[in-house]
DNA sequence: ACAAAAGTGTTGTACGTACACCCATGA
DNA sequence: TCATGGGTGTACGTACAACACTTTTGT
């Protein structure tokens, strides 16, 4: 039978994939605040190219993927070189194959990170801007798409798990902890149920501290690390 | 500065990624009940590889990436030549790259699928047995890792969306996707609620036929194809 | 008539939402 | 003292789990 014997045809022989080339790129997320008090923006850090093809559009930050290099070291590489700084959550996204992605047949495996707020304040390298999410140019190859996917991967997270304290500093106030969830899902929430659902979920630790401002001070709260922000499943690593 | 050099270089030059091969395979799902009124166990399709690395154990379907091949075609390909038809739902599972996963260089792209029940009922090709999902020997590569995440998968996916379904023929009673439902989850539910909360979803379309048994006969059901089997997101295609 | 599955009704708890209300501070 | 955000209390509605109960068949 023909059958069987295509299958039997694992990883051992390289038959016509002499092509295919593997790159990694890397949707990162941030908050970036207009003035200091202003609503927080969600923005993603990208590369301006300087080549053919998509000469001079921006795209995601990315690169080959090494011989000997993980996936994940990758899109961590990737991402250090944009950011300067580790992730607080690093994920990979999705695998993008289309054989008209490129003009040349790429297989690009895509991570999603979050970087906490105070990073992406830094002086970004050259060639690398942050854009608001959810008001991008026309980017390079299907990077618009993937954009998409992954905002509305953070969307979904954000309700059903603790990720949204990656993109917090070590210390915030229950206000900005709300203003990260509102920022993500284009929607005001009710300040009083958000406070009681976050704190009977165990998730935060009370300083002794307070944020003073223009009103009555806020308390400040601390992440516990005990928590995982996102469950992953029985992934290996 | 040398940061943004390197992330320019994006897809057009194709340094050291010559040893980096691409595979996909699948993790197919579907149900087998042992005598003909029995509960159905959840089973996946294995290939007993008949070459080294791994000589003779059993692997999940798969083969290498075509040049022109888009992912989930390939993915399609391969369940084809295992199960001989076509899946009721199919989606992508992750990307797996580790470097010592191989003795060479491979990233698999792993799909995973459902086919309904009766197919799997069919003669399978030589070289190809339905396997227990919980009680799987010991396989290749790094395969008992994946079959345990995507059965993590279908555990998740099956308490927040309708993809249970994708398991059944046509025409199916309440009890029949109950234990559907119990078999996927390995624990037992209550009738009377599971009916409400199926029925109150618009998923099902009540037929005027009942299957007749050694009780009480149970009306047939259909499954509305107007509401998708999972929400997948603004992904391409 | 009886066993067993099909199918209905009822109740309690948990949780999210809406919103009224008090507290503490800067200006 | 007033405006404003910090923080508490309370009431309502929906969703789900538990379980008692009725219906309908085969034997």
């Amino acid at each position: 039978m023909e059958t069987q014997t295509t299958m039997a045809r694992q990883p051992e022989h390289a038959a016509s994939t002499d092509a295919i080339r593997v790159a990694v790129s890397t949707v990162i997320f941030s908050l970036q605040r207009r003035s200091g008090r202003e609503r927080p923006t969600v923005v993603i850090p990208l590369v301006r190219r300087t080549r053919d093809p998509h000469d001079s559009r921006w795209a995601l930050p990315g690169g080959w993927l090494g011989t000997e290099e993980n996936l994940e070291v990758a899109a961590s590489r990737t991402l250090g070189e944009t950011t300067g700084l580790a992730p607080s959550f690093l994920e990979q996204l999705y695998a993008f194959g289309a054989v008209d992605r490129s003009p040349s047949r790429v297989v690009s495996i895509v991570y999603w990170a979050l970087v906490r707020e105070d990073v992406s304040a830094q002086p970004a390298p050259q060639n690398v801007a942050w854009f608001d999410a959810t008001a991008l140019p026309q980017l390079a190859f299907d990077h618009n798409q993937i954009v998409d996917y992954a905002l509305w991967r953070l969307r979904n997270k954000v309700g059903y798990s603790r990720i949204a304290h990656g993109l917090l500093p070590e210390l915030f106030t229950l206000a900005e902890l709300r203003e990260v969830y509102e920022a993500i899902l284009s929607k005001r929430l009710d300040p009083a149920n958000f406070r009681r659902q976050v704190d009977s979920s165990d998730t935060l630790i009370p300083t002794d501290d307070f944020r003073t401002g223009s009103h009555r001070p806020a308390r400040l709260y601390r992440y516990n690390h005990d928590v995982e922000l996102a469950e992953r499943g029985p992934l290996p690593q």
